[in-house]
DNA sequence: CTGTTAGCGCCTTCAG
DNA sequence: CTGAAGGCGCTAACAG
């Protein structure tokens, strides 16, 4: 990577470095016309491209903000880094990308990298996990952000914030209603559903699934139902397909009513229907079947999925922007039941 | 991002700057074990996290490879991402990411950025354009790539290389064979279908888009077959409702035959479904429908589409693992016809 | 095996 | 308004 130098260009232009690095990288000073026109000439001829790390490291600013993922190709995340990839591209910034596999583990080493880079924020959009083998992972992660703001970074976070953080001053959360969504979700579906409820949910300890399994049994609750049962397994489409098998079997079963599932995220909504499916059972007919995120990709799928939608691109943009500004705190976004026909009563 | 340094480090040590640096950053040669712990302790206690703009400046060499895609939100891109991702990993690379507007204007401006990063390679994920509008932003965009490429950068280059480049010692390509496959696909659907073949493309122009039309076109030649009409339209979702929407009224016509259509990538095949649908027409009964791409998000979607599968995430990879080994000219990789439900005779 | 000395490319006071 | 000098944090040749 030997480009050419802005000590070359100066001399070429005859300038000092000084000058030229006033020209051609914006400075407060503009040096006269004339002088900058060499200076400009001088760098077009010899392709000069301003070195962005000599820069950040002489004005310790980089630019560089870091993205944390479970998963790129999961579209969830794909909408939530479209997002910050827009708010990103607005301010300026560039967006280093790391995929971890969900463990608070991997996520303290993307963490301890974007640190080392130096980058100005980073972004966790991923869910935390509350499972007690990943406490130390937790704590450790939590040590990492909190050592990583004391240098005067900026964390975002998306849905809850990390726990065990102390340095909160410097900690942007945009906060996902899931609990109170899901709440919302189980009214809706209590209103017009008879039967049993089951939730698909992720695998206990999982946050975001653990909030949307809390609030819809709050909503069973003030709708006087009974608990629902809920099925724990992967937090993808596999999981609900397994999980779809297995209930698959029950409602076969002589005699067995018909239950309304409520999979905590839209790609296990697709799981469990396709497992379903496979069994010659279809929603809404055989079960209703509801989903969580209203993921774009998924919406001319067959019966149309009722789920809660998300503003996921908006989400990116939102921690993104308040973790550039420094804007301490939570803030918050909103989603809404829809309901389409995959937990439609009139069969 | 006032982080500790290595200086402070080395002064609580009590060694030189130099030996720090032996001991927390991979050198060849080992200081002693007794140094050694004293200088991981001093690290330790001041949370020393090397500055790796800093190292990169020393050595440079940055650990930076450049991915630019149109659209991280789309599926297909996300896969390959989520390849590049892995493989970056793997060879730990970190990667900095740039979303544009599917125009060469856009990706010039990515590739300059990526340059000023001094990012060692860059990954160019989506189509070339071949658009005469186009055709001196790809100059320039040529222009930029080979200066990136004589001060060291590789290129990595999906589907098509960049058209104009005289770098090409520096160049990976690894080649989609869009054209061979679609043709294919083309003969497989002659096979079953006795009506008139659709197909729906993107904008006139977009080199994928184009190889699959010419593909098509030329296995229904082979086939004995009269050309399809072809119908440009956006290369998305959206895209594929808009055609749909269209087609859909001549399909309702009376006595009008049952169409194959061929949209050029899965996702518009989708919207071209849901347009049907809307018509209360579906595939297969009232048009035999097939994509291209097999995204996996698709693959629970009904009727189930005939497709070509493409393995997104492997080219991602080896387009990486090539750009990075600094392989240069094309390596390719393997599709295959997937017939489904959505193109078949048994209604 | 350790420490010293130069830079890597750029920005930014400070003089002139 | 311009030029000279020092430093950002680290590595890599040298010397000891």
């Amino acid at each position: 990577m030997a480009a050419s130098t802005l000590a070359e260009v100066a001399k070429l232009a005859g300038v000092s470095q000084a000058t030229a690095s006033r020209v051609l990288n914006g400075s407060a000073r503009k040096p006269a016309e004339g002088i900058a026109e060499r200076v400009r000439a001088a760098a077009a001829s010899l392709g000069y491209v301003a070195n962005a790390q000599a820069q950040a490291l002489a004005k310790s600013s980089t630019g560089l903000i870091g993205l944390i993922v479970h998963d790129i190709a999961d579209p969830y995340f794909s909408a939530i880094a479209q997002g910050v990839q827009a708010a990103a591209r607005q301010e300026h910034r560039m967006v280093l990308l790391a995929t971890t596999d969900g463990t608070p583990a991997s996520e303290k080493d993307a963490v301890m990298a974007f640190a080392g880079r130096r980058a100005e924020s980073i972004i966790l959009a991923g869910s935390r996990s509350t499972r007690r083998e990943d406490a130390g992972a937790n704590a450790e992660l939590a040590v990492e952000l909190d050592r990583y703001c004391r240098n005067g970074g900026r964390v975002g976070t998306l849905g809850q914030p990390v726990a065990g953080l102390t340095e909160t001053g410097s900690v942007h959360t945009v906060e996902i209603p899931n609990e109170a969504l899901a709440r919302e979700l189980a009214l809706a579906l209590a209103r017009d559903h008879e039967g049993p409820f089951v939730i698909v949910g992720g695998p206990e300890g999982l946050a975001t699934s653990d909030d949307r399994i809390g609030g819809f049994q709050q909503g069973l609750a003030a709708a006087g139902r009974p608990a629902a049962e809920v099925v724990h397994t992967g937090f993808n489409r596999n999981g609900g397909f397994d999980a779809g098998d297995g209930i698959a079997g029950k409602i076969t079963a002589a005699g067995a009513p018909r239950p309304c599932i409520f999979a905590c995220n839209d790609v296990m909504a697709i799981g469990v229907a396709a497992a379903l499916r496979e069994h010659g059972l279809k929603a809404p007919r055989d079960a209703a079947l509801a989903g969580f995120d209203d993921i774009e990709w998924l919406r001319d799928f067959r019966p149309s999925l009722s789920t809660v939608g998300l503003p996921l691109e908006d989400l990116g943009r939102l921690v993104t922007l308040g973790a550039i500004s420094g804007e301490a705190g939570p803030s918050a976004v909103e989603g809404a039941v829809v309901l389409r026909h995959s937990t439609s009563t009139l069969v």
